[in-house]
RNA sequence: GGGCAGUUAGCUCAGCUGGUUAGAGCAUCCGUCUUACACACGGAAGGUCGGGGGUUCGAGUCCCUCACUGCCCA
């Protein structure tokens, strides 16, 4: 006998014990696979690595929902199956979050040395990798975990070196002083990407500054910086408009449209700066636009990407006059010091005491902040490696145009396109420690080897050398400089989404020739959130095809972001508005959660939670729905059990009853309908198709039926294969209940799949495992649901007690024999004892109910109002000629002849029926008048 | 400025290649502890699918346009 379930299913119970032991039993694995279907391709995907920054949120949760779902899913098919977990150093936010760890124990990074730093960091890793870990597992993710990688392993810094040199040997990668963004807080470069930009601007100002034009009256301040006379005797002026009134100091010109007429006599004429009395050229420019401020700007090439091109064009000074933390360097004259904001309020109000500020108004300023540090970024020149991608973009571009990657839903292949045609090149290093360092090392005694050696002086050595290790870059610069040559390697490391850009391969052991690499590459998937497509799927194509010749996988499905119940986007929401799957998982188990996660909207779409917190816990309505749908199939499997007899005993008909057939016919349609939809990725219609099968079909009517005339063998082959179909979307507790099926039913019911150990390793349900289709069963059965709908409903109107049988007339013409077979159904689904007949003169108080070609007459006595049944029928009748009208204007029209003929034939049956409906209503009706 | 989504019942969202009777969950209302489930059962009410125009025998579904919301890029 099966032990006895719960009357309730209790997550907590039953999903650690089963994912230690599909763990254990290394049924993760792509070697353990038992049933394998030699047409089924192999599925391969790597997990998208999380950051060890801390722990996984509700992103990650529907990540590894949806992964998990394909993966058990084509697992379940037949192909080979691996899946490759794994985690990201994340340099730059890593780094943010261990220097604030840090701050809180009043530490400071630097005041360490590199290697105390990392030793700390590496210690966060630990820490964040093994909570990310658990999280994972209480997920239930089905990954190897044997094969499980991290950015910074050895393995993976390996492919990094390797990829770099690589890169550079061809040609691609190249150092250079160029203006990039710059993170003043955390002091190092980012890359475009990294900068965000509030779509409307933050409130500033627009200051309107005039600078005094060299005359031959006026050439030159007089009078000191702050006396209030600095300008005094200038006659001419030109006034610019700034939002950054301190880059003013850097200043090497001004400059206006040449279309532009109020300026023409000016252009050529010199102005003088403010505050530093530096002689400026009045320059024009087609780049600039008359409309804004004054039409007249001012040209810092220093400190801007645009004013950096201008300078560049017209041979301008760049001089800079911030350092790396944005303070004012020596170039600011008296302002020397002093913080970028600091700077600007006095040099305004000094401004202002010169009578040189014109006006300021309030303006909505375009700041770029650093997506980590939310610190406003500036344009700084710097000395910095970078990535040529124009041919590697090409290529990822083609790859999709030519459908070697699909991209899904389809509509993100704009974005791809759009992004790759428009490539810059990729800033790749950062001023961090926490990362890959560039594998570059610079020879650092050149002039003194030079001096040593005359011969080494006249040769043109290089004196970087690119390598693998140290040992090997000392290898080729001694061969070059001799064995006094000392080395230094760039102190510098790589943007983390380099070392991401190659984990498709880099976690199947590339760039060594090993058998993963052979047997697992190009991988199948890339499934991720779709607002990393550039950050990290554009990269992987690139060097993916650089570097291994082939696209790194062939499908990247695109999920929607996870935003909180007012709709922002939850990543970047305030921290009490985050929540932690795991507390989901508390408190509704991790199929509910997941369940949700995958049904709750539609491909590459947005999902808004509507999570409330209440007593201090996160409460869902959506998640509990799917709570409350895991326990429905926890209570249908107990009723089923309790079906089985003693010994695995299974009671059934001589043959199949209506229901039966129907049933059967329902699961094959069901099953033919989520592959489909599997198959196109629609995996939440899938699941919504699922939920609707099983409740309302199984549970609301099949299991109800068999209390009326049990069919043990349907009832538990219809079970076991629904929990197949559902396994990938709820895992834990469709192995569970599966288990104890199979222990219950499997010796008198054999069925193919009772062979595996596991569900999770049995065969997807095929429609071919059950009967073809049934449209008879399908139709009659659905006659029977009508009827007994309308019988409860006139009940329910009629406030007919509960448990107070009915008697029904079934007049029912050619379906007598139908409803005589179905008599005990109607008897106990409908609280009605049946009285059948082809033809049945209707009791003088009786309620009519219409039904297709039949009628269904209720006695109710007393019950029956005659003028409001009479009203009911009239306007029943009503209706249903207002429809015979229309199908008939349709069918007269040309539709009959414009149409597909299966649709026209549709519509002459629905006429059909329509019109026996008309015929019985109006029959009803004169007998009551 | 360019691009992409969204606008469907009170709320949250489905609705695949156009087929005429637009679905679900929650909430609401009425009734039930019916021997698997009150995390439940039975029943009811509720929308003409953002506005306008067009294509079509037929449009929530395709095209144009406008409005609003959100996102991405510059």
């Amino acid at each position: 006998m099966t032990m006895e379930l719960a009357k309730a299913y209790d997550p907590k119970t039953v999903e650690r014990p089963l994912y230690e032991w599909w763990e254990k039993s290394g049924y993760f694995k792509p070697e353990n696979q038992i049933y394998l279907d030699p047409n089924e391709p192999p599925f391969i995907i790597t997990i998208p690595p999380p950051n060890v920054t801390g722990t996984l949120h509700m992103g990650h949760a529907l990540t590894s929902a949806i992964e998990d779902l394909m993966t058990r899913y084509h697992r379940m098919k037949g192909a080979r199956t691996l899946w490759v977990p794994g985690t990201d150093h994340a340099g730059i936010a890593t780094q943010a979050v261990v220097e604030r760890e840090l701050a809180k124990k009043g530490r400071n990074r630097r005041e360490m040395t590199r290697e105390e730093f990392l030793q700390e960091a590496w210690a966060w890793k630990e820490y964040s990798h093994r909570i990310i870990n658990t999280q994972q597992r209480a997920l239930g993710i089905s990954v190897d975990w044997d094969r499980e990688a991290f950015t910074m392993d050895e393995a993976r810094s390996l492919a990094v070196r390797t990829a770099f040199k690589r890169l550079y040997d061809r040609g691609l990668i190249y150092r250079a002083y160029r203006m990039i963004n710059w993170d003043p807080v955390q002091q190092t470069s980012v890359s475009d990407l990294e900068v965000e930009t509030s779509e409307e601007g933050e409130p500033g100002f627009l200051y309107y500054v005039r600078y005094p034009v060299q005359t031959n009256r006026w050439e030159a301040p007089q009078h000191p910086w702050g006396s209030g006379r600095w300008a005094e005797g200038a006659t001419e002026w030109i006034t610019v408009a700034t939002t950054r009134p301190e880059t003013i100091l850097g200043d090497t010109a001004v400059m206006v449209n040449p279309e532009d007429d109020r300026y023409t006599r000016l252009v050529a004429c010199h102005a003088v700066l403010p505050a530093l009395g530096r002689v400026i050229p009045i320059i024009s420019d087609p780049v600039v636009d008359m409309n804004f401020g004054t039409g007249a700007v001012k040209v810092t090439p220093a400190h801007d990407f645009t004013d950096y091109e201008v300078g560049k064009r017209h041979h301008l000074p760049i001089i800079e006059v911030m350092d790396e933390q944005a303070r004012m360097n020596d170039n600011a004259g008296p302002y020397a010091g002093l913080d970028r904001y600091e700077c600007r309020k006095q040099l305004v109000a000094d401004l202002e005491r010169e009578g040189l500020l014109v006006k300021t108004e309030p303006y909505l300023v375009r700041l770029g902040r650093g997506q980590r540090s939310g610190a406003v970024v500036e344009p700084r020149l710097s000395l910095q490696w970078f990535c040529d991608m124009k041919r590697m973009a090409q290529m990822a571009a083609d790859a999709v145009r030519d459908g070697r990657i699909r991209i899904i839903p389809e509509r993100f292949e704009k974005t791809w396109f759009q992004w790759l045609d428009n490539i810059q090149d990729w800033c790749l290093s950062r001023q961090l420690w926490w990362g890959h360092q560039i594998p570059v090392w610079y020879v650092t005694n050149a002039d003194a080897l030079r001096a040593a050696n005359p011969a080494l002086g006249a040769a043109d050595l290089p004196t970087q050398y690119c390598e693998l290790s140290e040992e090997d870059a000392y290898r080729a610069a001694r061969r070059d400089w001799g064995e006094a040559v000392r080395l230094e390697q760039d102190p510098d490391v790589l943007d983390t989404w380099f070392s991401s850009g190659l984990w498709p391969f880099s976690t199947l052991g590339w760039p060594q020739d090993t058998p993963d690499m052979r047997a697992y590459y190009p991988t199948t998937m890339l499934e991720t959130g779709y607002d990393i497509l550039f950050f990290w799927v554009a990269r992987m194509v690139m060097l993916g095809l650089e570097l291994t010749g082939e696209v790194p996988f062939t499908h990247v499905y695109l999920h929607g972001l996870i935003r909180t119940a007012d709709g922002k986007k939850m990543s970047k929401s305030q921290p009490d508005k985050i929540i932690d799957p795991l507390e989901l998982i508390d408190t509704y188990g991790t199929d509910a959660v997941r369940f949700f996660l995958v049904t709750a909207g539609s491909p590459g779409g947005d999902i808004k939670m509507d999570a409330k917190r209440v007593d201090g816990r996160w409460r869902s309505e959506r998640i509990e729905g799917a709570r409350n749908f895991a326990n429905k199939l926890w209570n249908a499997t107990r009723f089923v059990l309790g079906k089985i007899g003693e010994n695995g005993a299974l009671a059934q008909p001589d043959s199949l009853t209506l229901p039966d057939r129907w049933i059967l016919a329902r699961l094959a349609q069901t099953i033919q309908d989520v592959r489909r939809l599997m198959d196109h990725f629609e995996y939440g219609e899938a699941g919504r198709l699922l939920y609707d099968f099983i409740w309302s079909d199984y549970c609301d009517w099949y299991l109800e039926c068999s209390k009326v005339q049990l069919n043990a063998p349907v009832l538990v082959r219809v079970l076991e294969s629904a929990l197949r179909l559902l396994h990938p979307f709820m895992p834990y507790v469709t192995e569970a209940l599966w288990q104890k099926v199979k222990e219950a039913a499997c010796k008198a019911l054999p069925l193919e799949s009772f062979r595996y150990l596991a569900l999770m390793l049995a065969p997807y349900p095929q429609p071919r495992e059950f009967d073809q289709p049934d449209p008879d069963a399908v139709r009659a059965m659905s006659y029977i649901q009508e009827a007994i709908s309308a019988i409860r409903s006139t009940r329910a109107d009629y406030a007919v007690p509960p448990g107070k049988r009915v008697q029904a007339l079934f007049s029912v013409g050619e379906n007598s024999s139908l409803f005589e077979s179905m008599r005990g159904y109607l008897s106990a689904l409908a609280q009605a004892d049946a009285t059948i007949a082809p033809q049945i003169e209707p009791p003088s108080r009786a309620v009519s109910l219409v039904i297709g070609a039949g009628t269904v007459f209720l006695p109710l006595g007393d019950l029956v109002d005659l003028e409001a049944e009479r009203r009911r029928l009239s306007e029943e009748l009503a209706a249903t000629e207002a429809q015979i009208a229309k199908v008939e204007a349709l069918l007269a029209s040309d539709f009959s002849s414009r149409a597909p003929a299966h649709i026209v034939e549709k519509e002459r049956a629905r006429l059909h029926d329509l019109q026996a409906r008309r015929l019985g209503l109006q029959e009803r009706l004169r007998a009551l008048s």
